[in-house]
DNA sequence: GTGTGCCGGATTACATACAATCGTACGTGA
DNA sequence: TCACGTACGATTGTATGTAATCCGGCACAC
């Protein structure tokens, strides 16, 4: 979890952004070696900036860092992203039925920007970072909402290394379509005060999801 | 999540552990400001380790980092630490249907044997730092059991800060006996494999365990 | 042939020096 | 008297140098 509030990047928080970026777009393998000194040189600044960054991206369960042998990509077996998942569909549903009848206008419309924003990106390009990108701030709308800080810290502490490894890349047009649908109906649902519906509707997003993240895939 | 296995305490390790305990003890007050010069003086150590062990702090929800302002104890509020025991109310017992079917034999021994020096604890002298450690020690062998890491590391992102934030010290005689007998009845709901029984008494554990940490304490 | 001990290279862990940033207090002007 | 701007002090952010640690390979004994 990211306690700093930086909003101008520091070389701290560039470096995570940077390393973060390239461990999600498969630009470097899993299980591969991270060197403190090769990457502040690439990256132009210090090795203590990289060092801080690694513990970060340690503490968000992206690299093992090892004693003296510095830090390696984090490998998770199919079983280890279906438990992340399986730990979201009971929570995420939870913070989602917390959430509906705390939501403000503000709130409704931001959730409503996001879906139709997705659904738009899906028809066009599909650009597949920044679509996570939004399903990420979707989901982060509701716990937010939910009021239970430690029930978004939950969610955000399993999410982390599954969202940032290769999402949306496995899915099918047909699983896309699907999981935009979901995320509108998720919008009725809040707006019309409906939590239980709501948090059905999340329910079967997050599990249909968990499939999507499991199953091999078959056209890549 | 300490994710170096560092087994000699290093300085990071030593200071980490250090600022953990005088956090728990209640040595430093919420709110208050932790300067890494002073503490790197204090310690002995300079301030690079310092200031990594004020991160890991952060990463586990103890203090917060402002850029440029250092860190500072974090302070929770009853709704917010009510919360934390929600959360546990969610995930433990699902943790504990899981466990129970794959405990092995030493496993079944080893939470007898916490469950029992627990007991025998709270009858001499109530040790609660010990106390504290055993229990942590205890739920911790239902989440390595239940086999599945993410449901562990939500539990332990949401459960740490609660536990470190004096815990047990609000526990009047009666509520303390009843947490035992608790733990008693899971050990043998465990040992007779029916994990919709061990599920349900680890529900009733945690919700009694909030009313405790959430109800104002009447004598201290 | 296998196991053990030692040495060298590589890399991290820590210490310290310097630069940038923020908060605060004071002084000035309206 | 209050608002604003500025300068100073305190503290963190970054860079770099030094020491400790670990892994791999090789020689040697059994």
């Amino acid at each position: 979890m990211s306690t700093t509030g930086a909003r101008r990047p520091d070389a701290v928080q560039l470096t995570y952004q940077r390393l973060s970026d390239r461990i999600a777009s498969g630009d470097v393998q899993p299980g591969s070696r991270l060197k403190e000194s090769a990457l502040a040189e690439e990256l132009g600044v210090s090795r203590t900036p990289v060092r801080e960054a690694l513990r970060r991206l340690a503490a968000d369960g992206l690299v093992e860092v090892h004693p003296n042998r510095g830090a390696q990509v984090v490998a998770y077996t199919p079983a280890e992203v279906a438990d992340m998942f399986t730990v979201r569909v009971t929570l995420e549903p939870q913070a989602t039925a917390l959430a509906v009848p705390r939501f403000d206008a503000a709130g409704l419309d931001e959730i409503e920007d996001l879906a139709e924003q997705m659904t738009r990106l899906v028809d066009d390009g599909r650009d597949l970072q920044r679509l996570g990108e939004l399903n990420r701030r979707f989901h982060e709308c509701f716990l937010v909402a939910c009021g239970n800080k430690a029930l978004a810290a939950a969610v955000t502490a399993v999410v982390r290394p599954a969202v940032v490894h290769r999402t949306f890349h496995r899915y099918s047009g047909e699983a896309l379509e699907r999981s935009m649908s979901h995320h509108r109906e998720l919008v009725v649902a809040a707006r019309a005060g409906d939590a239980e519906w709501a948090s059905s509707v999340m329910r079967t997003h997050v599990l249909a999801a968990r499939h999507t993240a499991t199953v091999r895939p078959s056209a890549p």
